[in-house]
DNA sequence: CCCAATTCGTACCAATCCGGTACGCAATAG
DNA sequence: CTATTGCGTACCGGATTGGTACGAATTGGG
C-alpha cells in the first residue's frame, strides 16, 4: 500500500524546490520545468498550497509563488495535509461520525495513539530538513541551475 | 486523507476479535455476526490473513479460523500488510523502480527515515494491546478527551 | 462409503476516487 | 489599455477499491 497520494508526493517536491530559493519569486511554469512535472498539475498543487497558507502568491504580470514562511517552520505534515486533507489512519480519526461501527468498535480508542505517532513522524520533518542534508546525496542532485536551463 | 483502507480497518477488527478467544475455533459466519460486518467481506479478509500466516484455518466440516500465534506476537503492521500490501509512504518506498523521477528527485532519500518512523508506530502495537483496553495508554491518557473527541 | 458443512480460490461487477486537463475570470505591471 | 499570470471551477478517462458470486477442494459425521 502507498500512503501518500502521488499528488501529495509531488506537492512535497514542489515545496522543497521553492525552499531552495526562498527569496526568488517563481511562476508555475518555471517550477514545472525545474521539477519536470506537468505544468497543469504543478499549477493545481501550488494553488492548493497557497490556499493552505504554505506558500503565498502574487498575481498579475511578473507574479509568482514563494514560501509564506521560512522553510524551517513548514512541516511535511502541513504540506501533505494541504493537498490530501487532514491525516488520519481510519475513518473515525478524521470524521468521527462517518462510521457506523463507532459505537461498539473495540479498536477505535487505540487508533488515536497510533494516529498521533504517525502524525508526529511527519511533523518532525520540515522543508528545511529536506533541502539541507544533501551531504549523503551524490553531487548530481546539487545542480538546480542545470535543471532550469534544460 | 485516510491512510488505512476500509478493508484493512475491518481486518484489524476481525483479528482483534479472534484474539479475544485464541483457543476457540470460529468460522467466518460467527465472526461476521460478532463484528457486524458483511459475511462475504469477512470471509475475504480471513482468507487474506490466512494467506499471510496471521491466522490458521482448518477446512472441512466444523472448520474455522484461529490465531496462528499468540496475540502478543502479532503486530498491527502485520495485519495491515496482509491486506493492503507492504506499507510505504511513497512509490519509491515500496517499488523502487516504479517512479520516473527517482534519479533526480531531491526528496527521495528523506522518505526512508519517515517511512521507518511510521512503520515502527504500527509495529509497536500488537493485537494483545488492542484487546486489553488502555493498557498501554495511561502515560498519555492525561488528555484523552481531546484526542477522542476530535 | 457417501453426504453435508465449511474453507479456498478465482473471477467478476459496480461504484468511487484520483490524476490530469481545459477553459473562463480576476488582478496586476507596464 | 493590454499582456501576463494566478484563481477558480468544472470536466473526463482510467485505476483502484469495496463488495459479491460461484465452483473446487477438504474434512467430519452418519
Ligand atoms: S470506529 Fe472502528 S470501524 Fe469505524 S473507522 Fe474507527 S476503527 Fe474503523
Ligand atoms: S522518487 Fe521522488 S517522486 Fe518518485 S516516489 Fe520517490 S519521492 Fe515520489
Amino acid at each position: 500500500m502507498i500512503i501518500l497520494s502521488k499528488l501529495a508526493d509531488y506537492g512535497v517536491i514542489v515545496a522543497t524546490h521553492l525552499a531552495l530559493a526562498p527569496d526568488r519569486q517563481e511562476n508555475a511554469a518555471t517550477v514545472a520545468a525545474a521539477t519536470r512535472l506537468p505544468l497543469a498539475t504543478v499549477a493545481k498543487l501550488l494553488k492548493a498550497l497557497a490556499h493552505a497558507g504554505v506558500v503565498s502568491a502574487t498575481r498579475g504580470a511578473a507574479g509568482g509563488y514563494r514560501l509564506a514562511r521560512p522553510a524551517a517552520a513548514i512541516s511535511i505534515a502541513e504540506v501533505v495535509a494541504a493537498i490530501d486533507g487532514d491525516i488520519g489512519l481510519t475513518q473515525c480519526s478524521v470524521h468521527v461520525d462517518e462510521c457506523a461501527h463507532t459505537t461498539y468498535c473495540p479498536t477505535r480508542p487505540h487508533w488515536a495513539a497510533i494516529n498521533r505517532a504517525v502524525g508526529q513522524a511527519l511533523q518532525a520533518v520540515t522543508l528545511d530538513d529536506m533541502i539541507s542534508p544533501y551531504a549523503f546525496l551524490p553531487p548530481a542532485a546539487v545542480q538546480p541551475a542545470a535543471e532550469l536551463s534544460r
